[in-house]
DNA sequence: ATATCTGCAAAGACTTTGCATGAGA
DNA sequence: TCTCATGCAAAGTCTTTGCAGATAT
């Protein structure tokens, strides 16, 4: 018996079966979940939501989910530095597109940007040609991120002086 | 009694000092297996070489050692998404200096490497400038990283198709 | 029909914590 | 001397694995 898919056009059937993989409720529920935010979600965080939507979705599919659309690049896996992944879909559709994270570290908010990419692409292009003639690799990807203060945390700075 | 310091300069003793800790063997010798290497090691990795010498110093006191350098910003913590911590000086003493890493995806050789950085330099100005100006954020530090595959890596490709 | 996927529980990898002993200033 | 650091063992967090039963095609 089929469990019936949640609204959405399923192209991830198509991209699944592309890749020889099948398309199952617990993969398009994942989907569904990273669409429904702007959040950088944590697996635990995903799970929250499937499981809170259909309980008998467990976390260890959804870790396994994520994988196999990190795998087929629906899904882009970050590390923020906290010791747990985050994931966010590689083409979002609210328009979310290319983008960076400014991630403040004092408190631990992201915030996307998708500003001066001009002058970065400038920047990528010189450097991936370098280090491709010079270290002879094939760059595949680039990983660039901001930290910071935001302001909010600067005025908190004042009472905990030195603090975590 | 004192166990005696290795070998050094103990500069590490007034930075130390200058933050109300204290001058210990432990962290000296942290600070020299990272002095001694140019690789990016994990605190396990660390943990060998200072027990290697100096059996009686264990792993946890290798973290700690590691969280308490990089919190007076004598070491830096990198993640290559491995799931582990890699340390390295911030300020090597061969002359290391700012510099970027290049990491296969393959085999999970990092290169590190420390060209082209007017332009990036360009590129980090004026953005810093701008995530300021839009986020108000006091930006603290950046981070870059390529992705790609080495050329020993591309070679061995054709036989292992869609290999992990 | 059958190879793949799921869910539970258990294991695994890395890191942190508790507490008595030992070392630094 | 007295506080801070160490080392062992145990616990904690996030993630992966094993396996029987369920599911997609």
């Amino acid at each position: 018996m089929t469990r019936g898919i949640p609204p959405g056009p399923p192209w991830l059937s198509k991209v699944l079966h592309g890749y020889g993989y099948r398309y199952t409720f617990p993969r398009e529920a994942v989907l569904q979940a990273l669409s429904d935010t702007r959040e950088h979600l944590s697996a635990e965080d995903v799970y929250l939501i499937v499981h809170g939507r259909y309980p008998q979705i467990g976390l260890t599919t959804v870790y396994r989910a994520l994988d196999l659309l990190v795998k087929i690049g629906v899904v882009v896996k970050f590390d923020f530095g906290d010791g747990r992944g985050r994931f966010e879909l590689a083409f979002h559709p609210s328009a979310k597109g290319h983008h960076h994270h400014l991630v403040c570290t004092c408190c631990g908010r992201v915030v996307d940007y998708t500003d001066w990419l001009e002058k970065e692409k400038e920047f990528l292009q010189t450097t991936e040609k370098g280090l491709k003639q010079k270290y002879d690799f094939e760059i595949t990807d680039h990983l660039i991120q901001f930290c910071g203060k935001c302001a909010e945390c600067r005025n908190m700075t004042n009472k905990v002086k030195g603090g975590e």
